[in-house]
DNA sequence: CAACAACATGTACAGATTGACATGTCTAGT
DNA sequence: ACTAGACATGTCAATCTGTACATGTTGTTG
């Protein structure tokens, strides 16, 4: 339940309306943590029941502030140190990925080159962001230095998918280009993945 | 929806019971796409009832074992090439990052540590699993071929994760280690990053 | 043969998330 | 004065997801 936690993060930096949250969730935290704003309003009367948020201020248009109280602060600031970290990630285009033997060559290069696209293009407007937060156009406040790393991981992440899928292309163009039958009784299936949890085994 | 695709998915490599996929759904789309028991056994359900899958066989210990059918093939087939890929992502580590500014210095980099590790560890052990595959251990067989696809993505991803956390520790000591005020009230808040959807616009 | 681990399936409930619907306000342009 | 668009908040039903509970079977080991 990070929403929470999402919420009274962006609460610590000043007093905010539900709709500046739901703006603010799209725009900024969209890529990491999509939130719509039924969801939104709802975890507001959830924080501000708990005493962890309270209204600010009412404005025009029943406009209704809320701003972070102390226990609220206290709570995020206990989650980002004590709260274990969960790396549960959510992936649509690479679970696709496990069943690219199913797709026509054809349709997986088309699919391939339109995935190395939207990724470059996030890369890209990800790094022209992160440039002009260098070039201090946005200040130089805390906040933006967290949000130039945040920033950089995106760069990083969607840099890393578009080469993946021109890894892909190629990879695929050379090993996946036979026709496959209709069903793919012919063998067991292959062995799974290491589950890959490195801070209680090996390390 | 795309629990339903992923179980279509792993039928289309032959029959299969719920404990099966419960199990290989932990092992290999653990990282990309979760799910529990109980939620593949309804979804299994579901599919049968719409005529995407029919039991194949029962084994021992009341085993219910189901087969894909022509309906089901079809569907995921349609899945892969017609729907179009959802691209959210749901990262908790990356909207902690958001929020960094309200870390205490020390917290934050141990923090970070923590995080490189976990990433690199990871990166590691897939990087160590996708050379087996190189070297032929588990056939070449066309599934096997495309897991080694969904391996890379999983090297690239979780080494440009432990890049980061590498980068960001440095990026903090250098721009983080001011002392913080109780509520950052100081300032407006940062504008947000782009939208980033590059195939809507200038591309 | 008792006990335990692994196999195997399921139900019930709580909480998270989304899409559709509903309502009303203020501002700018015509 | 009207009207369109952005502002602003909310409800509701449906679906998805996860935790805990419940039940019974089979194979292995002492």
């Amino acid at each position: 339940m990070s929403l929470r936690h999402g919420l009274l993060g962006l609460l610590a930096e000043g007093p905010a309306s539900g709709y500046d949250l739901t703006r603010r969730f799209a725009e900024l935290l969209g890529q990491v943590w999509p939130a719509r704003h039924p969801q939104i309003y709802a975890e507001l009367g959830r924080l501000a029941e708990a005493g962890l948020i309270e209204v600010d201020s009412h404005g025009p248009r029943q406009r209704k502030a809320y701003r972070i109280t102390g226990a609220g602060l206290a709570e995020v600031r206990r989650w980002l140190t004590d709260d274990e970290v969960d790396h549960t990630l959510r992936m649509e285009p690479l679970l696709r990925s496990v069943f690219f033997w199913l797709m026509e060559p054809a349709d997986l290069a088309a699919h391939l080159e339109r995935e190395r696209q939207y990724y470059s293009g996030t890369a890209a407007a990800m790094r022209t962001y992160a440039g002009a937060k260098d070039r201090g156009e946005f200040g130089t406040s805390e906040q933006t230095r967290s949000l130039r790393i945040a920033a950089e991981a995106g760069i990083r992440l969607f840099e890393a998918l578009a080469e993946w899928a021109s890894w892909a292309e190629r990879y695929a163009a050379e090993h996946l280009t036979e026709h496959h039958s209709e069903t793919g009784h012919h063998s067991e299936h292959p062995p799974a993945l290491p589950e890959g949890r490195p801070g209680s085994g090996s390390a």
